[in-house]
DNA sequence: CTCGGTCGTCGAAGCGCTTCGACGACCGAG
DNA sequence: CTCGGTCGTCGAAGCGCTTCGACGACCGAG
């Protein structure tokens, strides 16, 4: 250990005075831009060692003219699904430290001035944005300051910027295929909240869109509905929605907080899953396993993993695709069956 | 608008030239450390608003040797009350942003040479550490570093350190002093995943602490249990509880995730809710009211303000108090009556 | 009317890094 | 043996800010 009280700063001049070398050679055998011999850098990397140097991040972001940041904007709203949402995040930060980045974390409520400070103050080199909607105010404004980003979803124009989602269309589709198969003519879509639709949030519309075009494709009844959160309204819900199609026998549940209800109802509306009611959810994969659902889990990490590299690759001014969407898979476990017919 | 091209950094020079002044006088009108005249200040004002100047992050950080960024370090773990962690994270956000700091994310796959890092290279100004452990290895780190630190939950020692957690052992005590007030005499807490205790995680040790303590005093059988995640895995636990205690007519709750399911299941075990079984709940508030749950709502949002307010007072220098606890309060919903006795 | 003090502003220095140009040392080709 | 080229290293400049000391201008007290 050194003599110098912890907090002290230790600089690259006292890394390149300690191993006999100039500051700039210090620089050099760190970011690798410039050959230097093995023994110096050997010499150079064990005085950083003892002196346990780490490089001053504003200096860096000054000099460099970047900060080795960026952002994660995540709106938090009603709806929002919370855990995939946390894991998503998680993985946005462990992906990024592998890119030597780290991640600032900022919320929608400081809105586009945010963006705009947030550009402004060379903060961060790059954004993330979550939980896009179909119309999406920050996304024109991204364009406009001319910030690298990613969406996470998809907006209807995604000209000129790159988004990342699970191709929800498909997995619509999947869930709907799923259940035909089984010989279901009947089916039924439980989705998000009724506001998450009112925003024109992507997945929910397209899973949407998905069901409906498979159904249509396939011969299939499809009725769809939103699903407020919460045991009671969920209860609710499905309550109205069986009084009102009494013969629907395949549910798709798009709602993370109404999986449990909706398996915890059905048996008191004397409806046992899966031999009177199969059910399909596209949700968590952690929630589909506790349960034992058939579903097409959302795959938080991946998206996650997924949005930081292509992030990494705009900020090292490659060209990327404007829409990646990740094929989406379903997995069958104990809620669905056949019709018995 | 500005002739330059988006992205360009505008400087405290360019305003300093459009304003006529010296470069000094912008920062002091922007920091308001000296005195500067109404109309020197209004003209700086409109060319910083003309310009849409923000201060460079790194070069400010450099200069005035602070970064205005917090670090909020979350573990996210098994057993993690996930919604909280959320509503709590984004009153860290918004309590800071009031403080003009930003918030870095980060998480603890990357250990104790995360902290290391971040402390070393300036990057952050303080940290605000979550989830804490009775025996946190971050804890004695946070200390040798000298990095300033605000906990969120309360270690075993916390000498030089600030925390705030909910004051889980009165909470503990308040749910069992309501059950006895009703009449109950048998009550058993079910309560977070045994992982969650073997970690030695304050909150958890604390409640089931407060539960022994209060029950004790009134004169109740108390019986205390982990549960783990999962309506299976619920029902399971909940079952094995009944079986081996089947006297027990008021429930604790402490576990997020098995709130629902306990409420789903009791009735399919003979247990009307209230009128059989009395069930209190210690989880967020909105999780309680969407279920009608009598409870102690975890206060999410208020913790962040405080650890976010505790911390800004300790990197300006002020003295903290050493432990900071909030004083719960148990909201009356339908899910606990009377014996009937 | 003089003079010390406050007010308002300026210029220079310095924060810790990266990057550019320069320049010995050394090598191999001729 | 000479000389152009590469390799490895250095020093200086500059990134955009804050802060310190200096210094006119102006004021009011005497």
């Amino acid at each position: 250990m050194t003599g110098r009280s912890p907090g002290e700063q230790v600089t690259i001049a006292d890394v390149a005075r300690h191993a006999g070398v100039a500051a700039s050679t210090v620089s050099y055998v760190l970011s690798g831009k410039r050959t230097i011999s093995a023994t110096t850098r050997g010499r150079v990397l064990a005085s950083v060692r003892a002196l346990g140097y780490h490089p001053h991040a504003g200096a860096r972001a000054l000099a460099s003219r970047k900060a080795n940041v960026i952002a994660l904007v995540l709106p938090l709203r009603t709806g929002m699904q919370v855990p995939v949402v946390m894991r998503f995040a998680t993985a946005v930060v462990t992906t990024a430290r592998r890119y030597d980045h780290d991640v600032l974390l900022v919320t929608a409520d400081e809105g586009p001035a945010g963006l705009h400070r947030i550009a402004g103050s060379a903060l961060v080199d790059g954004v993330l944005l979550m939980d896009v909607e179909l119309e999406d105010s920050r996304v024109p404004l991204l364009r406009e300051l001319a910030l690298p980003g990613v969406l996470i979803g998809h907006p209807a124009d995604s000209t000129g910027l790159a988004c990342v989602d699970l191709d929800f269309r498909r997995a619509g589709e999947l869930c709907v295929e799923h259940l035909a198969a089984a010989g279901h003519r009947r089916i039924a879509l439980l989705g998000a909240p009724a506001a998450v639709y009112d925003r024109g949030t992507g997945f929910a519309h397209r899973t949407r869109a998905g069901v409906r075009a498979a159904a249509g494709r396939l011969g299939v009844d499809a009725v769809t509905r939103p699903c407020e959160e919460g045991p009671a309204a969920v209860r609710h819900d499905l309550e109205a929605l069986l009084a009102d199609h009494p013969d629907v026998t395949g549910l798709v549940v798009q709602n993370e907080s109404a999986v449990g209800p909706v398996l915890a109802t059905l048996p008191l509306l004397g409806r046992r899953v899966p031999r009177d009611m199969s059910v399909v959810a596209i949700c968590p994969d952690e929630l589909a396993e506790q349960s034992g659902l058939t579903g097409v889990p959302v795959p938080a990490e991946e998206v996650g993993r997924q949005a930081v590299a292509l992030l990494m690759r705009r900020l090292s001014g490659e060209s990327v695709p404007e829409v990646t969407l990740l094929e989406p898979h379903l997995t069958v476990r104990d809620t669905s069956a056949g019709t018995g017919r």
